[in-house]
RNA sequence: UGAGCGGUAGAUCAACAGGUAGAUCGCCUGGCUGUUAACCAGGAGGGUGCAAGUUCGAACCCUGCCCGCUCAGCCA
């Protein structure tokens, strides 16, 4: 008998096979039990008629709970009466565990109540679709940096120093030293940019900051391309091309997701370049006229951020703000000292930043006046200023936020759905 | 960290102006050969986040604490 994956059920209409998987309901009418089995690639519905399968299975199946672990064999049928069009008549069965109690049922739970079982609550049809969707999302990027000329070097997790100086980290000890996990791996970026062209790092970042809104985790997924020779104008091509990219291959490969999530697809269908592109002083012009209390000079709030996303139907590059709410590396505008080269880039539909980047500064003298600036020790950045020291040229790059991105694919109202295990403000279990 | 809201069966919620806690899902028992978060009948299960107080009487009111959610700041 073969052992079939359910998704390829339509396949093998009217042959007898084997599927492995767990209880995911259960519904009886007398001498009749429809058995849904979720093997992680679907759900099967799967008949059995008392007469069939005798009456010891037949009782046995009648007690299994939810999430019990099961192989069931039977000829695939086609029917339309069936959720996925074919269903399994039902030979026999072989019960591999019987669950206990199932703590998630198929009604409605607290969010508390889920995060406390998250080891659980992934199993869920509508979470196994936000995973699958980020294992998509995961790939595509790195698929396109490949094919765009990219090689994948990865930064470390420990770090000596803030890289950016602003943010809180977390703390600990490393040794005889303290040591922090890394917010970014943006300067390292710099640093093997210089030894290969274009690269990225992929890895998880830390922020120890006491945010509790539905944008923010303390850990999170980040790809961040660094490209040399590369201006502003450049790396907004770029992140246009490569968002476009990803949304597309999320979209070609992940419908069947995107459906059980009720994402509204014709949201996704339209995101083509070019994007909308303002500078941070029209915004600012746009806040005034939406009737935002807003001064030029400030960075953007939750509010401001929204109104500028929801005025676009695709994703809009916000470029050039004030260097003062900028990292110290940024390349000063040319054209106006006080303004930064510099972009962020807001999804539609209120889900916000998902990209930040800009060009990096190229000069020694102006990088060791920001450390000053920025009141940060000179030392730490010693090796960061031989990138200066030792055939500098000008650079840009940006990172992107996966779950950030994943939530804005699903349609998800909050990031915490969109990792396995979200580490937050004082959730760290399971 | 601040503001707002909230903690009642395992879960999701209800309880008029303070009067002694109820529904649904799940669980158990029984019924039904086409169910779609199946349905029908019956049953078990909590004394209302914690502490102190007002009252004849508190889930409801007062005080303190704990926990959570949302929003804000910060950012991806």
């Amino acid at each position: 008998m073969a052992n079939v994956s359910i998704k390829d059920l339509g396949k093998h209409a009217g042959e007898e096979v084997t599927l492995r998987g767990w209880l995911y309901n259960k519904r009886h009418k007398g001498k009749l039990q429809f058995i849904l089995l979720r093997d992680g690639s679907g759900t099967a519905q799967c008949v059995a008629f008392r007469g069939n399968v005798g009456d010891e299975l037949f009782d046995r199946l009648d007690r299994l709970g939810q999430e019990s672990s099961l192989t069931v064999t039977g000829t695939v049928k086609e029917d339309k009466r069936s959720p996925g069009g074919y269903e399994i008549d039902v030979t026999g069965a072989e019960i591999i565990q019987e669950s206990g109690e199932y703590p998630i049922t198929p009604k409605e739970h607290g969010v508390d109540f889920l995060l406390r079982h998250r080891h659980l609550w992934l199993r869920s049809n509508k979470q196994v679709a936000v995973m699958r969707i980020r294992d998509r999302l995961v790939r595509a990027i790195r698929e396109f940096l490949a094919d765009d000329g990219f090689i994948n070097v990865d930064t470390p997790i420990f770090t000596p120093a803030a890289c950016e100086g602003t943010t809180t980290l977390f703390e600990l000890k490393y040794f005889d030293e303290m040591a922090y996990l890394t917010q970014s791996g943006q300067l390292y970026n710099e640093a093997t940019a210089m030894a290969h062209g274009k690269v990225y790092c992929f890895g998880p970042t830390f922020r120890a900051e006491r945010s509790k809104t539905r944008k923010h985790l303390t850990e999170f997924w980040m790809v961040e391309p660094e490209v040399m020779f590369a201006d502003l104008d450049d790396i907004m091509e770029l992140t246009e091309r490569f968002v476009t990219a990803i949304v597309k291959e999320v979209l070609e490969h992940c419908r069947g997701e995107l459906e059980v999530l009720e994402r509204d697809v014709s949201k996704l269908e339209g995101i083509e370049p070019p994007f909308p592109r303002i500078s941070y002083t029209d915004a600012v012009g746009m806040l005034k006229k939406g009737g935002h209390n807003f001064e030029w000079g400030g960075d953007f709030g939750a509010p401001d951020e929204t109104l500028i996303g929801e005025s676009f139907e695709r994703p809009v590059l916000v470029h050039r703000y004030p260097k003062a709410v900028k990292a110290f590396y940024m390349e000063p505008d040319p054209d106006d000292e006080r303004i930064a080269l510099c972009v962020d880039m807001i999804a539609p539909e209120g889900y916000g930043e998902i990209i930040g980047g800009g060009q990096r500064t190229a000069s020694l003298e102006y990088l060791e006046k920001q450390i000053d600036a920025h009141g940060l020790p000179h030392e730490a950045f010693e090796w960061y200023k031989d990138l200066r020291r030792y055939g500098s040229v000008y650079h840009s790059g940006f990172g992107l936020g996966i779950e950030r991105t994943v939530a804005w694919l699903c349609g998800s109202k909050h990031i915490r759905e969109c990792t396995a295990f979200p580490r937050m403000l004082y959730k760290i279990y399971p």
